[in-house]
RNA sequence: GGAGGGUUGGCAGAGUGGCCUAAUGCAGCGGUUUGCUAAACCGCGCCCGCUUUUGUGGGCUCACAGGUUCGAAUCCUGUACCCUCCGCCA
C-alpha cells in the first residue's frame, strides 16, 4: 500500500506506475483521489459534530438538574445527525481502503519499462555450462529410469501435475532442501516452519491479493494455503511495533508451496519442472526505512542465492525484471535462471525483490528508531532453493551418458555419502 | 464438539455510566536543567484541518464489530484470540 499522501501528491508517478506494470483497467486513480475528498469533507463534518456533542454532554454533566432536559434535547439533535452521517463516513472509507489495495508499488528507477518478459533484461551469465558427449536427457527421463520421480501414478492420485518422488528421488530432493536451511543457519537467519494455511489478511498484507487471488487455493474456514513461504514469514511481525535494534530480522521459511498456475495449463507439461506443489526454503529480511538499505540487501540475497547455485556447481543467469513483468507490489525483482541442459536453456528458479514499505503498510508492521518515531518497516524477500525444479535442474546437470547421477559434493554427507545414483 | 474463565498503553496493573483528558509502577526514547555522570522535572499512539522548523484546534484510541444512552473501558449482543477442563485425536 502506498502512503495516501504520496498518492495525492505524486498522480503522475502512481498512473505512470499502473500503466507500466499493465494494471490498466484494474484501478483508476482520479476515482481514488475524488473518494478521498469526498470522505475528507465528510469526515471534517463528521467531528464537528462530534465535537459539539462533546462539548454538550460536558455540560450536562456539570448542569443544575433544571437546565438538563434542555441540553439533553440540544444533544439528541446532534446523535440524530451522526447517526445518519457516520455509517456513510464508514462506507465511504471502506470502499476508498478497498480501492486503495489495487494501487500497485511504484517501479524503482533502473526497472526497465517494459510489456512483458521479452522486455526482461539479462545481467550476467554465471557457470561454465556442462558438456555432453552425448545427448543429455531431461529429468523426466532419466527419473524414471532410475526410479526416482513417477508422474503417471502421480496424476493418477493427484491429478494434473500431480508427482511422486520416490528413494534416491525422495532423498536427493530432501538433501537440497536440508542443504538449503543450514546454508541460511550459517549465515544467521533464524530457520522456520511456518503455518501453510494462512488467513487472507495476510495476503492481502503481503501484496499476493487481491491481484493472486485465483492463483491460489482457498479452504472451506476461509483460509488458503501459501504459495511461498513469505507470506507466513513477512507477516511474522504484523500488527507489531519492533526496536530499530532488533533490525535487521533475517527469516528463512521451509515449507510446501500451492499454486494454481491457472494461467499456464499448456506449459511445462512434462516432468515435475511445474507443480502445483513444491516445496521451497526462502529467505526474508525485514530493514528499517532507506531505499539504499534495501538496495544493499536486495543484492546481499541475490548473492546468498548465487553463492548456494555455485556451490552446487549450477550455471545461471541473472535477469532484471521489466515493469510489465514484475508483481504488483514489488519495486525492483530480479530472476535467477538455472541451467536445464535438456531444454538448452535458462529456466526461472529464483525470484529476488524488494518492497520498501509497501507490504509493511498493509501489514501494519512498524519499528521504532533510537529517536522513539514510529516507522514502517521495509521488507524484502529471495528464494533459496525450490524442490522439485531445483532436483530436476541438479538430475539434468549432473547425468551421465550410462543415465546414472553424480551426487554433488555438498549433498554427498546429505545422502549417507552416496556418490552416485544409479 | 461441549463447559467455564479471560483480553486495559512496550511491560505490569487500577478503574463497574459523567473531573477517565485511563491512576500508579517499571522499561525505553527525546527534551529541560547541569563542570561530567547521576538525580529531578516535562513529554511520548493514530487521523483531519490550519501553520508548515516550531506550533495549534478538533476527532479517535481500553481485543474486534454492532447496540443501549445526551454521554460507554464500564451495560447488552455477536465475533476473534488466549487459558483451564471434558470428548476426540498423530
Amino acid at each position: 500500500m502506498l502512503d495516501i499522501n504520496f498518492i495525492r501528491e505524486n498522480q503522475d508517478k502512481v498512473k505512470e506506475a499502473i500503466k507500466h506494470k499493465q494494471l490498466e483497467g484494474t484501478v483508476d486513480v482520479d476515482e481514488v483521489l475524488a473518494l478521498d475528498k469526498d470522505y475528507i469533507t465528510l469526515l471534517q463534518e463528521v467531528e464537528e459534530l462530534r465535537a459539539s456533542r462533546n462539548k454538550l454532554t460536558d455540560a450536562i454533566a456539570h448542569a443544575a438538574t433544571t437546565q438538563r432536559l434542555a441540553l439533553i434535547e440540544e444533544a439528541s439533535v446532534i446523535k440524530k445527525e451522526l447517526t445518519e452521517l457516520e455509517p456513510k463516513l464508514t462506507a465511504l472509507k471502506e470502499e476508498l481502503d478497498a480501492k486503495l489495495l489495487w494501487i500497485p508499488n511504484i517501479p524503482a528507477e533502473d526497472v526497465p519499462v517494459g510489456e512483458g518478459e521479452d522486455q526482461n533484461v539479462v545481467l550476467r551469465q554465471e557457470g561454465e555450462l556442462p558438456s555432453f558427449e552425448f545427448t543429455p536427457k531431461d529429468h523426466m527421463e532419466l527419473g524414471e529410469a532410475l526410479a526416482m520421480i513417477d508422474t503417471q501414478r502421480g496424476a493418477k492420485i493427484g491429478g494434473f501435475r500431480g508427482y511422486f518422488l520416490a528413494n534416491t528421488g525422495t532423498q536427493l530432493h530432501r538433501a537440497i532442501l536440508q542443504y538449503a536451511l543450514d546454508f541460511l543457519r550459517q549465515k544467521d537467519f533464524t530457520i522456520m516452519e511456518v503455518p501453510w494455511l494462512v488467513k487472507p489478511e495476510h495476503f492481502i498484507g503481503t501484496g499476493y491479493f487481491p491481484w493472486g487471488e485465483e492463483d491460489h487455493y482457498s479452504v472451506q474456514d476461509g483460509l488458503a494455503l501459501i504459495g511461498t513461504a513469505e507470506v507466513s514469514l513477512t507477516s511474522y511481525y504484523a500488527d507489531e511495533v519492533l526496536a530499530e535494534n532488533d533490525l535487521p530480522v533475517c527469516l528463512a521459511g521451509i515449507s510446501p508451496c500451492y499454486r494454481r498456475e491457472v494461467g499456464s495449463y499448456g506449459k511445462d507439461t512434462k516432468g515435475v519442472f511445474r507443480v502445483h506443489q513444491f516445496t521451497k526454503v526462502e529467505q526474508v529480511v525485514l530493514l528499517p526505512e532507506g531505499e539504499e538499505l534495501s538496495r544493499q540487501w536486495h543484492e546481499k540475497l541475490l548473492s546468498n542465492a548465487e553463492e548456494f547455485l555455485k556451490s552446487l556447481d549450477l550455471p545461471y543467469q541473472i535477469k532484471l525484471m521489466c515493469t510489465g513483468d514484475m508483481g504488483a507490489s514489488q519495486r525492483k525483482k530480479y530472476d535467477i535462471e538455472t541451467w536445464f541442459p535438456a531444454q538448452r536453456t535458462y529456466r526461472e528458479t529464483h525470484s529476488d525483490s524488494y518492497f520498501l514499505d509497501f507490504q509493511a503498510r498493509r501489514l501494519n508492521m512498524k519499528y521504532k528508531t533510537k529517536k522513539g518515531e514510529v516507522k514502517y518497516i521495509n521488507t524484502l524477500n529471495n528464494t533459496l532453493a525450490a524442490s522439485p525444479r531445483l532436483l530436476a535442474a541438479v538430475m539434468e546437470n549432473y547425468q551421465e551418458e550410462d543415465g546414472s547421477i553424480r551426487v554433488p559434493n555438498v549433498l554427498q554427507s546429505y545422502m549417507n555419502g552416496l556418490e552416485i545414483i544409479r
